[in-house]
RNA sequence: UCCUCAGUAGCUCAAUGGCAGAGCAUCCGGCUGUUAACCGGAGGGUUGUAGGUUCGAGUCCUACCUGAGGAGCCA
């Protein structure tokens, strides 16, 4: 009804007619002049007379001012009753003042509401503090609020700096499948889908494919959904989480490892030149970031089994590792918290990793594969490796796992028709971006994360 | 799959085995510079579900459900 009858007065009419439209972050620009905001009531706060909206847009916050003498009644007590996040156009004049957050003011002159929350129905995310649980319920609202939204914003930023090095580097992106027809490494578990008459599987990695698309363009990337039907119950795990994939043929182990720790020191460095505002609003130590650079410490298995043993000598480490099992979290957190910048844990024990790694020649008992650990606790971020590259060798280990060999016919044949030494590695942007935000969960770190007990919303 | 913890108002949480409460949110009133504003008032409950012990259960016992984070596995 206030609505019906605001929306018709001419008041604000008028003063929209030469008010320019802008966003919340340009404000700065319009100091002393008539501008339009578009966006939503974010909170209010009255003193008598005197009314202080917060607005949001999406690119920043700003307080509102209204004093009841100098506005029209109309406008003044549609403010009053406004309810939080209601959908508002709002004009008035913007003005310098120390003692707003963002440093203006806008002083409201007319609102025209878009939607109104009713009053019975509230908004359900207050300015107060909230569970879990209720905020993973409500995550289509939450994204609203600031934090998370910088976090949306961080994230979007790793994504484009992530296809900016890329394709710096001449690397043609190339999309794999997501619907497979077997595992691609045989060890986690799939989500079956149907497929017609059919079994298939949704992919928990591109790499093989994009092993054979390598071939075709040299140097290739994918970035793609990947799903794992793991029962994970961790702050670490998503069942379905997005990962870059780099490809690249005649590059062998050294060459990736340099590859992985370029791109990991780029895409920091690019959240800190363009994103340092909302990785201050997440509350992130920019410190601990500005530390990032090459070379990373390159650690091999072995070398990490001798540090993991003194650190349970020191009491450090609850349990003693023993050489040929894969390193635990606690053992990885151990290991990252020794250092400032990412580690390279290289050659891995073979039995311990997937079946397409080629053997150390030097020590055919490991692996020519590498683990990227982020600082603070964060464990694997990278996971890579120099692919097999004997068609005798490869089809032996295809046995050795018990894979359908008829399902492997296609990627034996990359070995078949001018195979060359390539490597490669994956990247979980989720993790990164946890990492780099400084987050307790990856759940944060997509709009709309699905783990183990969660599809809604 | 295993281990641990938690489910009470819309939200965050109290309540020794003895009357089910507070703050926030909502609505009403007050306040001309508030910063998660503040002050006063009102409405708001199948204490996760099903049993059991007891004169009496939010509280103790059993089972189940739901969620959380740790292990394993992984990025």
């Amino acid at each position: 009804m206030r609505n019906a009858i605001f929306r018709k007065d001419k008041f604000w009419k008028r003063q929209d007619m030469d008010a320019p439209v802008t966003t919340i972050a340009e404000l700065g620009k319009y100091e002393g002049q008539d501008v339009m905001i578009r966006g939503w009531l974010y909170n209010l706060r009255e003193s008598g007379k005197l009314l202080f909206p917060i607005f949001r847009d999406g690119s920043g916050l700003v307080q509102g001012v209204l004093f009841q003498k100098n506005v029209a009644p109309e406008v003044f007590d549609a403010v009053k009753h406004l309810t939080q996040e209601s959908s508002v156009k709002v004009t008035g004049k913007v003005r310098a003042d120390k003692r707003a957050p963002g440093g203006y003011e806008l002083d409201v002159a007319a609102v025209e509401i878009v939607q109104r929350v009713p009053d019975n129905d509230p908004y359900p995310i207050t300015p107060k503090e909230h569970g879990v649980d209720f905020l993973m319920e409500h995550r289509h609202l939450w994204v609203r609020s600031q934090r998370q939204a910088s976090i949306l914003r961080v994230r979007s930023e790793i994504e484009k700096a992530m296809h900016d090095f890329f394709d710096e580097r001449g690397f043609i992106r190339t999309d794999p499948p997501i619907l497979t027809p077997a595992a691609c490494e045989g060890t986690s578990t799939l989500f079956p889908v149907e497929y017609f008459e059919e079994q298939a599987y949704l992919t928990q990695s591109g790499q093989l494919y994009i092993e054979a698309t390598a071939m075709a363009l040299g140097k290739v990337y994918s970035f793609g959904p990947t799903f794992r039907a793991e029962k994970s119950k961790t702050r670490r795990h998503l069942t379905e989480f997005w990962m870059v994939e780099p490809e690249v043929a005649f590059a062998e182990l050294d060459d990736i490892m340099k590859l992985a720790e370029d791109f990991i020191t780029f895409i920091v460095m690019r959240v800190l030149a363009r994103r340092r505002s909302d990785l201050e609003t997440i509350g992130r130590d920019i410190s601990k970031l500005e530390k990032i650079d090459t070379p990373f410490p390159r650690i091999s298995y072995d070398e990490a089994v001798k540090m993991l043993q003194e650190g349970h000598a020191k009491g450090e480490l609850e349990n003693r590792f023993e050489w040929g099992g894969d390193l635990g979290s606690p053992d990885e957190t151990y290991i990252s918290s020794k250092f400032d910048r990412p580690v390279m844990i290289h050659r891995y024990p073979t039995e311990v990793k997937a079946f397409y790694m080629e053997p150390d020649p030097e020590n055919p008992k490991v692996a020519l594969c590498v683990d990227v650990l982020a600082p603070e606790g964060y464990g694997e971020v990278i996971g890579g490796s120099q692919r097999m590259g004997s068609y005798e060798k490869l089809l032996a280990r295809i046995h050795e796992h018990d894979l359908p060999e008829e399902a492997f016919k296609w990627y034996l044949d990359l070995r078949k028709f001018g195979g060359v030494p390539h490597a490669g590695f994956g990247m979980g942007i989720e993790r990164a971006v946890a990492w780099i935000c400084g987050l307790e969960h990856v759940r944060e770190t997509i709009a709309f994360p699905r783990t183990l007990n969660r599809m809604y919303p």
